[in-house]
DNA sequence: ACCATTAAGTAAATCGATTAAGAACCTACA
DNA sequence: TGTAGGTTCTTAATCGATTTACTTAATGGT
């Protein structure tokens, strides 16, 4: 036989005179065959340029894949700026990696879990997906489903109790009963658009991460005895450098001013510092400020910025560990107050 | 028929009394059936809950498969964490998440492409990977590469002219032939140690993105008449803080005392501008530190950074692009200095 | 009315593997 | 010597699709 350009399963066993079934029971299942045929056949392969079993035909066959996809909330694009998410995905990848498994990242703007679902284990899911179809698809798809920081009755998820860590850290920032609050939201809102927020009523049962939060702070507010003014709420499409300034300012010069910005993430929190700043007020005597998730760069502002610390990585272990384990639960994890100097 | 649990196109075809190749081409190849079949064909696959072809099964026929892995210089853990790469990241993903192909991650360490090759229709290579097989694999592999920030010979690279731009900004920072100069290196060395690194004969040849930085600023300090100690030069085995800092403290502390911190990433300068301000040393009377690379945190930073800007995203859209387009080139992307008060 | 085209659909080979069932041979024990 | 059991290897069905070559029927021009 004439040597192809790349060797098969089939190729190889002809090119060695033995069964296709004998060649693959050398890769896969040693007890099958005799010691010293298998090594002869291993030998003859790894002579001849052929590296095993073709992988895609193998997954197909067997109908696993060494594939996990992580599906995003929004673009990979955006993922990969957000400090937060990223500390989430070392976490996965760190725990996937050592366990040899792959991973695919998947843009929550896609419409369609098709394109992948044929080609992975299963799904880890970091937040709610932005695209609606894809929840639905996720609720429904035929494979191991984790998620994260969002729940639709599927294999398992993980979760930190963003409700009472709002309520926390808003109170902790509240000292008067006369405080002026304004909250800066992440993602209130389905669409793209920086704007205010007028109605509240529809956050109250909302299950997304923003509405937890947003109660939490209502709680807060309402204990301390203050009232929230109708206008005093800001939607952030995402938590990026660029609205959050935009927002920050625009709050800032609302009147009345506030004197306690509650943001629902630190890079919002530390836009709105440096708006602050440039706006000659000083933090905390003009303007207290607070954040969320514990980012290291709001360790390092000057104030050090008062925020919730979610362990992130942490929690991308968890949630990939849970995924290999295949057990069916819903983990809570852990958050801590992290106080600084700018409230 | 009884309706089985999950559909495939033969059971469908089945189901509708048609032929698998029908089916099949109801769903990519609408010139092969008339207009009514087609649309009758998929309103039943439709109202029976079948999404069209496995992808698995029909990658494997075809040979194509939608995804394409990155190639990571070193575990995916490591890339997430450096701003660089997560630019660089956001600039492939944009382009890839246009044309609805998916990003398959693929560590750097890992000693076998085997894992991914048969699912992706090739690599983008970002940075030598640090395991050396992997290396050789690339060399060989049967599919599309592209490589970025080095080169094998494979089918297209994209590439910044490092010892040129290294050149440049050392030449900008060094001003008096008395000058004493150190240099705090990133992945001079293959091995993971934090050390002082004598031996500088062998970087002369190297083709690793240290080794170009490294002749530049060799040239630029020869320039300026100055001699460079054998002493003078730190391996930091990835752009951390962690060993940044270390590798500053020990190099600020080392007699003479450098008046000229060459780093090569951002990472690094800032860490070492740290270490400086808290030894009570003012930058740049004291102690000029320039960087590479022109991350967003070193122009907030006080003072601002000086350092060789490049566009990581517009290099990862060039490299996807160019991976689509199959095309065989070797492009050249520009940097520029972009000066701040550290120097 | 005849033959050449074109359109619509099908049968069967193929992609590259895995694996249940069974054949051929050998050993050992009663 | 017969048979039960164990090795070792092969045959052939299967995973879920695509695609070439072919059949059949309908159309059209003269």
């Amino acid at each position: 036989m004439t040597k192809p350009k790349s060797w098969t399963l089939k190729s190889i066993a002809q090119e060695l005179g033995v069964s296709n079934a004998t060649v693959s029971n050398a890769f896969n299942r040693p007890d099958q065959l005799s010691k010293s045929r298998r090594e002869e056949i291993l030998a003859a392969c790894k002579k001849l340029g052929y590296f095993g079993p073709n992988k895609a035909a193998q997954s197909l066959r067997r109908g696993t894949f060494n594939i996990v996809a992580l599906v995003l909330p929004d673009s990979v694009e955006y993922m990969v700026s957000d400090p937060v998410a990223s500390s989430f995905m070392r976490g996965v990848s760190a725990v996937l990696e050592k366990n040899g498994i792959n991973l695919l990242l998947f843009s929550g703007n896609s419409n369609n879990l098709n394109s992948v679902v044929d080609f992975v284990d299963g799904f880890i899911c970091y937040g709610r997906p932005r695209n609606k179809q894809l929840v639905e698809q996720l609720k429904q798809v035929p494979k191991h489903v984790v998620t994260v920081d969002f729940n639709i009755g599927r294999d398992a998820s993980v979760n930190v109790n963003n409700q009472q860590a709002s309520f926390d850290i808003a109170k902790h920032a509240l000292q008067k009963n006369d405080d002026r609050v304004a909250i800066l939201g992440l993602r209130l809102l389905d669409n793209d658009v920086l704007c205010r927020v007028y109605e509240h009523h529809e956050f109250e049962a909302g299950q997304s991460i923003a509405h937890q939060r947003l109660r939490g702070y209502h709680q807060a507010i309402s204990d301390a005895g203050i009232t929230l003014g109708d206008d005093r709420t800001w939607n952030i499409p995402e938590s990026s450098e660029r609205f959050a300034s935009i927002a920050a300012k625009e709050a800032l010069s609302s009147t009345p001013r506030p004197n306690v910005l509650l943001c629902m993430s630190d890079l919002i929190a530390l836009a709105a510092m440096r708006e602050a700043l440039k706006m000659g007020l000083s933090i905390p005597e003009d303007v207290r400020i607070v954040g969320f998730d514990g980012i290291d760069e709001g360790q390092r502002f000057v104030p050090k910025l008062t925020t919730v610390h979610q362990n992130s990585e942490e929690k991308g272990r968890l949630a990939a560990t849970l995924f290999l384990s295949k057990e069916q639960q819903t983990a809570e994890i852990d958050y801590r107050l992290q106080l600084g100097q700018s409230s």
